[in-house]
DNA sequence: ATCTATTAATAAAT
DNA sequence: TATTTATTAATAGAT
């Protein structure tokens, strides 16, 4: 139809494959359309256009179609598989739940509590673990008073040599500034000697 | 096209809607190919017959198509939700292992592991926690050892009595045996009576 | 399914 | 993009 026959392959001219396009398109849709109406049939039509622009039509609705289709055809990976992956995550929660639990009745069971089904023998393994654990507890505070006591041992010792250092510091002051205030007393008097000659006591 | 022009509504005479739908669904079906060949352009089609038999075309593969349908058209809603969904699920496994992480450190510092980075106010809580765990513990032990040697006691003395009880039996028969040996002595001899007397210290 | 008269679609030109 | 027109393609109804 039309003045020439076409050959079916890619039109190459970009101008006339994309007029063909738009007339064939259109044509397309009112077949399909036409084909819903006459026959009581029910149609999907996706195209897409090679820019990226998408046309449709859909006789009912379009996620219905297409539902349809996934469960008449496209069933036997797509949704096998879907349910296999849903299976796995409700496994790897109940997984998790599980070991709440258990890790929850230890730890009551640890602070003594809910022991009433448990007997002898489950009864002393949890005293034992329970003293182990009081004895590394207290390891570790004896091991934080010792190094606390350390530190205080070092930053003592630290302020004695401090102390011990500004002590000699401020007597050599003293003796310098003593004998220039001696040697200066004869050419500018004693003032300036008196504002230097700080008392040493404030700074012990 | 054809001998005549057709209405566009549904073709009452159920022979010539199914002559039609057959030779339509065909007719389509070669366009929608076409269309894609001659212009390069991405096409699904899909038509459900009345009686409910699939028909379709894809110029590439139908999932793929229809996936990027979804992406491009069908996301408002029908996406988002999904996408929500799965949060939700993500979400809460993650609260669960977040929970589980919890439990389980809880449970190291209760055995005296993992105390590196605590702080002497938590070791003296958690010092306090074990004792009372233990106590609470020992305390049970006690309960069920108590329980036991009543147990005992009471096991004991109901023996006690049965061996009473079988003492007295035992005398009463001596005493009726011996009796019956002494007036049966003239007829039927010393056997039987040696049989029936069983020391009495052996049931003591 | 095949035939064929007729209508519909459309290629090319405008 | 829209219209026109010559031509081909689709198909309705008959067989």
């Amino acid at each position: 139809m039309g003045r020439g026959k076409v050959e079916l392959k890619r039109i190459e001219n970009p101008t006339t494959r994309q007029v063909t396009f738009s007339k064939r398109r259109n044509g397309l849709l009112k077949k399909a359309f036409e084909l819903s109406i006459l026959c009581d049939a029910e149609i999907a039509l996706l195209i897409f256009s090679p820019a990226g622009k998408v046309y449709q039509y859909a006789s009912h609705d379009m996620d219905r179609i297409i539902g349809r289709y996934r469960r008449e055809v496209g069933l036997p990976e797509s949704d096998s598989l879907r349910c296999r992956t849903v299976e796995f995550w409700r496994n790897e929660i109940e997984e998790t739940k599980r070991t709440t639990e258990n890790l929850e009745r230890r730890l009551r069971h640890l602070s003594g509590e809910d022991l009433l089904r448990l007997g002898m023998k489950e009864l002393k393994q949890l005293e034992r673990q329970l003293k182990i654990g009081v004895e590394r507890i207290r390891s570790k505070k004896r091991r934080m008073f010792t190094e606390h006591i350390n530190l205080l041992k070092r930053r003592h010792r630290d302020l004695q040599e401090e102390n011990t250092r500004l002590h000699k510091e401020l007597l050599d002051d003293q003796l310098h500034d003593s004998a220039a205030a001696a040697s200066a007393s004869a050419t500018s008097g004693l003032i300036l000697g008196s504002v230097n000659a700080f008392p040493s006591f404030l700074l012990g």
